[in-house]
DNA sequence: TCAATAGTGTCTATTAGACAGTATACC
DNA sequence: GGTATACTGTCTAATAGACACTATTGA
């Protein structure tokens, strides 16, 4: 933190070094941002009386370009050299979705040379949590081609392989995205090794109908990490309206995690993070449910 | 999947498109990665009956080179256009410590449009634990002016503001990295500010004495990860020389924590991760201590 | 009335925290 | 013998899982 100028090797300053740094010089990678936008919906139901139920959606785009035209990929798009990655991504979230101001996290950076055909491209990938209800631009069919998929993540099988100083575990995992009109799927694999002090983790595409570049590996990834923070952090929320029953955000986690939740351990859970309003459902066919509102406030 | 030749609007098809693709037309970030390569040592103990306490310890390396001449950075450098970025942060690794094999995970990837003075550089974090006892090359008395340093992590200040529908954290860390001849220091400010169902976290480097770029920003990063992991993974047995005492483990796992343990409770929670083994310390100054070893196998 | 969900009470099993108490080397 | 660590037993508190039971609506 002295203010005298500190000379190099070549007795150039710091200021005279930046001026003749030639950028240049290396080959650059391109660098994307994909995005992951989830939100969760309801289906239709056709007994008045049954509770219809929830399913978890991922925004798509279909390519209109090569490569991998007319096939689906994330949302996503280039960085430009004048602005940071989470400007970039708050960008394309707000070009595809047409909002500003909600949840994101950078998840992960994929960096395999051949992860796309034209040239070297590195993609940082985002998820975005929505409430369905503040979608007012209901994507699905406007003229860009993007539309909401129902996903399904489901384990189709798991090798554990003793080795001699350690162990192997190799999941195939399956994933499904409908719409009414197409389905799409892929089967991800999921390597880890683990030998001595040394652990590794790699992923590949095993096969895929209809999702474009690696991105199946990006949504399976995405998926875990929302199965894991659902468990420990307030991320749920950010897919719930404004006002929700504790029956709705109990169909949200059971829909992320893929398992059923007993209801009085799953109240007792979450209690301290909702506050109780005096409001209620109405034209439930049944009994009608308190509304609560997420409990940012208060502390 | 099928094997007829797809055409786009221009009559292209996908092997056209890709042999006429020119990658030049848009401005290119520089992409490096950044190696947080972190151990555990023994500190001096002057007392011989008294146990060593351990020390969390990360490389850095001094500048040579404009920008930061002088200062500490990450070891890391350029992602060469022909090598993945898992590939270019083994390269720098193997570089650094002169070893293979060992654990290292993607962190995060850090994109601010100013971060580096020189040109807009993208920077992927990784880190990478060592056992200190595999370290043949003791860095830190090379040519290199590569150097271990003692890490610790302190929460300075915590301030919670109540917001009109929400509320903001604002967290100031104090980061000091130590060495015999040398001390480095610097405050990071994370602020956490949610507002309804957005929800937004920003770090910025308040002040460093001796850090280059924003590493600081990384190196808090990386410890709270660690942090983290330790409490749900195995990670911590990456530390570990092949054979360690459960109080030699419990140390680690406190120096990581910041915090002391219960010896009954951490021999219960780690009990399944190790196997015991018919050895034990000698001229210990007190009661011996048995020897375990990571249970890799056995499942 | 009854189908279907809303919501609560309570028993049990498991896990984490606290702490006392015993064991055992080496100087 | 005394110091310092190694290791175990047990009581308590907190939490998760299971499940039965009561409450309440609209058709």
């Amino acid at each position: 933190m002295s203010n005298k100028p500190i000379h190099d090797r070549n007795g150039m300053t710091e200021q005279q070094f930046l001026q003749s740094y030639d950028a240049a010089i290396y080959a650059r990678p391109s660098l994307t941002v994909d995005m992951l936008i989830f939100t969760v919906m309801d289906k239709e139901q056709e007994n008045y009386r049954k509770l219809p139920e929830k399913s978890l959606q991922l925004l798509m785009i279909r390519r209109g370009e090569h490569p991998f035209l007319g096939q689906w990929a994330l949302p996503g798009g280039f960085v430009s050299i004048h602005e940071s990655i989470d400007d970039a991504a708050h960008r394309e979230l707000k070009s595809e979705t047409n909002i500003d101001n909600i949840y994101m996290e950078q998840l992960y950076t994929w960096g395999d040379v051949e992860r796309d055909p034209r040239t070297r491209v590195i993609s940082c990938s985002y998820m975005a949590l929505v409430d369905r209800t503040s979608l007012n631009v209901q994507a699905g069919d406007d003229a860009d081609d993007a539309k909401w998929f129902e996903v399904t993540y489901r384990v189709l099988q798991e090798k554990r392989t003793r080795l001699a100083e350690g162990y192997e575990i190799e999941k195939l995992i399956e994933l499904r995205l409908f719409h009414p009109v197409e389905t799409l799927s892929a089967t991800v694999k999921i390597t880890e090794t683990a030998v001595g002090r040394t652990a590794k983790r790699t992923r590949s595409v095993v096969q895929s109908e209809g999702i474009a570049f690696d991105h199946a590996q990006m949504i399976v990834y995405a998926i875990e990490r929302l199965r894991n923070k659902i468990e420990y952090t307030d991320i749920a929320f950010h897919l719930m309206p404004p006002l929700f029953t504790l029956s709705d955000l109990q169909q949200v986690y059971e829909v992320i995690l893929g398992k059923e939740l007993l209801a009085a351990a799953f109240r007792r859970k979450i209690a301290d993070m909702v506050s109780e309003t005096n409001e209620y459902t109405k034209d439930a066919g049944h009994r009608p449910s308190k509304l609560y509102r997420f409990r940012n406030f208060d502390l």
